[in-house]
DNA sequence: TTACAGAATTGGTATTACCATCGGTCCTTC
DNA sequence: GAAGGACCGATGGTAATACCAATTCTGTAA
């Protein structure tokens, strides 16, 4: 097979579009283990430098994970890093880190209304799991809180969604662990939380569209007048 | 200088950060070309393959800009590129073109909210110019467009947006020329769309974020209705 | 001063060689 | 027969060298 077929100007980069035709062919699904790289740069009739250099731009991008002796394998949908662009910018800004949480809100509302539309048994029985979990005290209530989340974002049924909200979420995690902000935990706050879940739970269950996006409205509302942004303003310091 | 110095597993990766570094701490700025490879490569006493490696990197995540013979470049933190993973995700599932869509529009919906906020004299002013060129026949109508959608993104004075934004973007496009939409270019439908870009204008001007919200709102709709998805379903073909 | 040709610089590719690590095979041992 | 370990091949990572293609600089001529 010769490379050429493709375009781009770089062999680098047509090496890249060419793995990534069959990740999105499905020849190759994530966990795989893809051909070895002088396989590949026999394959493709390039050199292994170029084919190294194509590999390279992918794993950039987190696509792709290598293990010396290993091989190369497509890396899961989840797990994503983060934008760095992103996260520059933010860094550059303070102000604008109140921003990402707004824009992660509206998304997040988004999603749940999403939710609340296509959600189909398994996902319902992995969300009324979890808020039954929390009533157990073992069990870790950060953990819990993000597994919820990640239930919502999975009954919305949008890989577009799950891309962008992993963004943005390790973005905010990555700045605010940056900043040392606090999040205070306490225990009377669990009990509120518990309870707006348990309505966010219920609605999407009822498949009620309009009390989902309204409860989880509430929600975020609750957590930022409680948590992230108390006693912060919207100034650039 | 020893790169040793850095942490992380593989010469290119700690070539990235030293390069990191640099940029971080004001030695080079967007724009400035940074030394050659086999200088890189001498002072960091490591391999001019490394040093490619870790360039190759940064350049995967938009930070540098190659040119043969030109050297290599900071990007400019503006006129970012789109997230390839995201575009990865959409073209592996055809689907999720209907959920990008929708996404960009809540996120124009918030962002005109915030213009409507936000505003100061030059942004106003910069939209009614936009609002008054369309009625010049000798414009071109979709870059006006697209300006007036960046003017309002500048209007709302968020950073990540016009981040956020321009990764929706560019994938969007990118997708729809690779398939092929027609973006039928009706002269009645330009009529109806100067209408409500009026409309968008007259609310940011007064500072009317209800009113810009809504006008938003109808105009996006409005635009799926006649436009990206018209006679096009939610399935995968 | 301007225009152009040529040299030097720079990123891109190929080839070759070797190292470090992982995976599976095969042999030993109990 | 099963368990443990030594071994060897495969694989990704690094290095050195050479050459190509495109750009940029430079010096000369008009």
């Amino acid at each position: 097979m010769n490379v050429q077929t493709t375009s781009g100007t770089n062999l680098g980069d047509q090496v890249a579009t060419a793995i990534l035709r069959m990740i999105a062919s499905g020849d190759v699904t994530p966990g795989d283990r893809l051909p070895a790289e002088r396989r590949l740069a026999e394959q493709l009739n390039v050199s292994r430098v170029s084919v190294r250099a194509g590999l390279q731009k992918l794993k950039a991008q987190g696509m792709l994970v290598s293990v010396r002796g290993g091989g190369t394998r497509v890396a899961e949908p989840d797990g994503r890093n983060g934008d760095p662009a992103l996260a520059a910018l933010v860094e550059m800004d303070r102000g604008s880190l109140a921003d990402l949480v707004d824009i992660r809100a509206i998304l997040e509302v988004w999603a749940v209304r999403r939710a609340a539309e296509r959600a189909n048994e398994d996902d319902i029985e992995r969300i009324n799991q979890l808020i039954a979990d929390m009533s157990d005290p073992e069990q870790d209530r950060a953990t819990l809180d993000v597994d919820f989340h990640l239930a919502i974002a999975k009954a919305s049924g949008s890989v577009v969604y799950r891309h962008l909200l992993s963004v943005i979420r390790s973005t905010l995690e990555e700045m605010l662990r940056f900043h040392r902000f606090e999040l205070f935990d306490k225990p009377e706050h669990d009990v509120a939380i518990a309870e707006q879940h348990k309505i966010i739970a219920k609605a999407i269950s009822d498949h009620d569209p309009r009390a989902a996006e309204n409860a989880m409205y509430q929600h975020l509302e609750w957590v930022r007048a409680h948590y992230i942004l108390a006693g912060h303003t919207n100034q650039p310091e």
